[in-house]
DNA sequence: GCTTTGGGTTCTGAAAAGGAACTCACTTGG
DNA sequence: CCAAGTGAGTTCCTTTTCAGAACCCAAAGC
């Protein structure tokens, strides 16, 4: 298999990992997150290469993960602006977050962390299953292949 | 900057990516929690090729998520385990597979879902946060440098 | 002996990423 | 009016990484 076959597989995993699975993508959503929405200032926070940073965001326009606005005319002005489903990924990368400040940790640099808006006291993210309220971890559940 | 110099950003998401965001790396991590040990299991699976496979699992090693151990000598033979910090990532996994179920549909087969390993019943993963029990989403929390 | 099994390594050509310069359509400052 | 600047890319070239296949090795089974 290569890894452009991934985008139908059964697995949900492997079709998610392949929108935002590549390399740069799931920064690029985090810019995004961040209010970041121009191409220059971007192309400068992340140290990506433009080439490179073109083709990501026209993937994730394509895959429905960000959409292209026009914020002027003369000149014409593209900014980038999550949509729906892009912003349907922020368990995603809080999740992430939490790992990997537990788990990465930062050499030198303080690490940037995740704090309530209203107390700005941390915040301690934990999974649920919304139904039963219950915590979800790999022995509470199991995966099946469903019609 | 180049992919290889995230592993020292302040930022837990460039940081956590810098493990787990390369091509493939989060597929091997889902066989593992899947219970599938063995070199040969993984590739078929897989589809990858056996030359990344073995890099990713050497990397995946040296970084703590997985750990090799030998089932038996005489021949000597490995498998794979995940480690603590292997299976903390088990919620980034699962919003994940949310994400994916939710948004990008599967074409022609069904999909895998999570379901209660009790009931059997499709679980509705939601993140809180454990102190205050309140829903976590982009608008009521905010990302700080501490300390 | 010869083949199979598990777990890799080596080799070659193709694809993707990195680096830097160039383009285009304006706008602004002198 | 011309030069320089800005935002958003594109082009060109080099270096890494990936895909595909073949090869290796130690032991076990026939």
């Amino acid at each position: 298999m290569k890894w452009n076959d991934l985008h139908n597989s059964a697995c949900p995993v492997a079709r998610g990992l392949s929108v935002i699975g590549d390399r740069w993508t799931m920064l690029v959503v985090r810019d995004c997150f961040l209010g970041v929405r121009r191409f220059d200032q971007m192309q400068e926070r992340l140290g990506i290469t433009r080439h490179v940073l073109a083709d990501r965001l026209r993937k994730l326009e394509t895959d429905g993960v960000l959409r292209r606005e026009a914020y002027q005319e003369r000149p014409l002005r593209h900014e980038y602006r999550l949509t729906d489903k892009g912003k349907a990924l922020y368990p995603v990368l809080v999740t992430l977050i939490d790992w990997a400040n537990g788990h990465v940790p930062s050499v030198g640099e303080p690490s940037v962390t995740l704090v309530s808006r209203e107390t700005d006291i941390p915040i301690e993210p934990q999974l649920i299953d919304a139904r039963t309220g219950n915590a979800i971890d790999h022995r509470s559940v199991r995966a099946v292949t469903s019609e």
